[in-house]
DNA sequence: TCAAAAGTGTTCTTATTACACCCATGG
DNA sequence: CCATGGGTGTAATAAGAACACTTTTGA
């Protein structure tokens, strides 16, 4: 074993991509550093993992401080481990990201806590580390599962409305004409995973919208057969081109 | 700083899932252990990464000394780091797989590769550490890379039929009922990624079959646009079911 | 009565599925 | 001439996309 010494000198960390929905805007939970490197800039919450820790757990207990959140939704990302990405030694780095309702979220006692906001996850141009290259390996990942599973209900207060939803959805999967309203209600609701709660917004200066809640138990059942959960972007929009030879939609 | 020192006693290790295709299975490149822990286990081809090595670099290293192959396709699928994985300490592990033709590949002289075996993946039962978890993490990416992405032409040899390519998504897909062989050759060839290369197999006991290629200057246009790749299982010899309430599909 | 967002169906087009027979070769 | 796998087309069905007006509320 003493051939292996050499190797035994690294360190890991787990950052966590920590997503909201707020406002019609996709967001992201970062810290301001308080300390170098790289004090000042903003960064992904994360932490060392405990030498008796697993990766999960260290993720889990890096949300719960920030946050005082527990089961929800966490997933691993991949792993960044550029030589020189970190200047203390070699540190490479599991991402997670994690699905909350802001609704839910209140700013800990904790330290750390204190120093984290939400920012727009448009806005969002320079951080920390490689933590931007993080953060966009995160958001893609989001994209491919929300068109994959119904997860868009993780980051939505329990009772929503259909625009609600698709505000969401357009959020995170950007398309360049936004989605065809009957069309994206048509699909959603045929797949029965929603709750009409028979109950309407209050005090809106509208027509109060219909609310929803997400059906977990017929969720689970459905993860057994497997199924489909895509929406694509509508064309409305679309400049009149000479209509692609191939279209392969790869949703 | 010191207050980290703690952290930095740790190791990690890239596991590398090196899928081939051959005789109409897929297949997986696997080490007999020589040594302690798992002695005489079969076990994925890995090893530590260098303190001043990339986690890609250190991926490719461990399959070029043992294929001595470069440029293939090879993609980071997960991290494995539960506590005790590893008997010599922490380490962690950065799974990736690589797709290569085994026609290509000549078993290298470096003693490691000596050891080296294709092992058909439906018969891998156990392996050593987590490596079996490992394996079923990376056939499952795989099964659905194979969808989204033509990379099912990283496994044949340049030329191939359509029957052989068919063989290769039946053996990832593993679909119940195996693919229909008119629509898979309609949607194959709609895609319009194969070239015909006007010839034919020779010395076969049957009808000869033509030969294709992959037309990777296509692919690379097509990439920008993005295209789906999807292939669904034929339902012939499903039995007759009073017709799922709701067939949302996932593929 | 106005502004603002909610809600609602139909038609057209495209993609997916199911399905059965003849063809070319070597032995 | 037979065994083996190669090769081909069509019709029915389902899913996706485009599209515009009426309704309900608060101000």
């Amino acid at each position: 074993m003493n051939e292996f010494n050499e190797y035994f000198k690294s360190a890991f960390t787990v950052d966590n991509v920590i997503f909201g929905f707020d406002e019609g805007d996709l967001k992201v939970l970062l810290i301001k550093r308080g300390e170098d490197p790289h004090k000042g800039k903003w960064a992904l919450p994360g932490y060392f993992v405990y030498p008796n820790e697993d990766l999960d757990t260290a993720a889990k207990r890096v949300l719960d401080e920030l946050t005082g959140l527990r089961n929800v939704y966490l997933e691993q990302v991949r792993t960044f481990g550029a030589v020189n990405r970190h200047p203390f030694g070699r540190v490479i780095t599991v991402a997670y990201f994690s699905l909350i309702k802001i609704s839910d979220y209140t700013i800990q006692p904790s330290s750390i806590a204190q120093k984290a906001k939400w920012h727009a996850i448009a806005k969002v141009k320079e951080l920390a580390f490689d933590h931007k290259e993080i953060l966009d390996a995160c958001f893609n990942r989001l994209k491919w599962l929300v068109r994959s599973r119904p997860v868009g209900f993780e980051l939505l207060p329990p009772k929503f409305t259909l625009t609600e939803l698709q505000h969401l959805y357009e959020a995170i999967l950007e398309p360049e004409a936004g989605l065809d309203k009957r069309n994206f209600r048509k699909k959603i609701l045929s797949m029965n995973l929603l709750i009409d709660l028979d109950e309407t917004q209050e005090g809106v200066a509208h027509r109060p919208a219909r609310l929803y809640q997400f059906d977990k138990d017929k969720y689970e059942e459905f993860l057994a057969e497997g199924f489909n959960f895509e929406l694509k972007e509508s064309k409305k929009k679309e400049k009149p081109e000479h209509r692609k030879k191939a279209r392969h939609s790869f949703p």
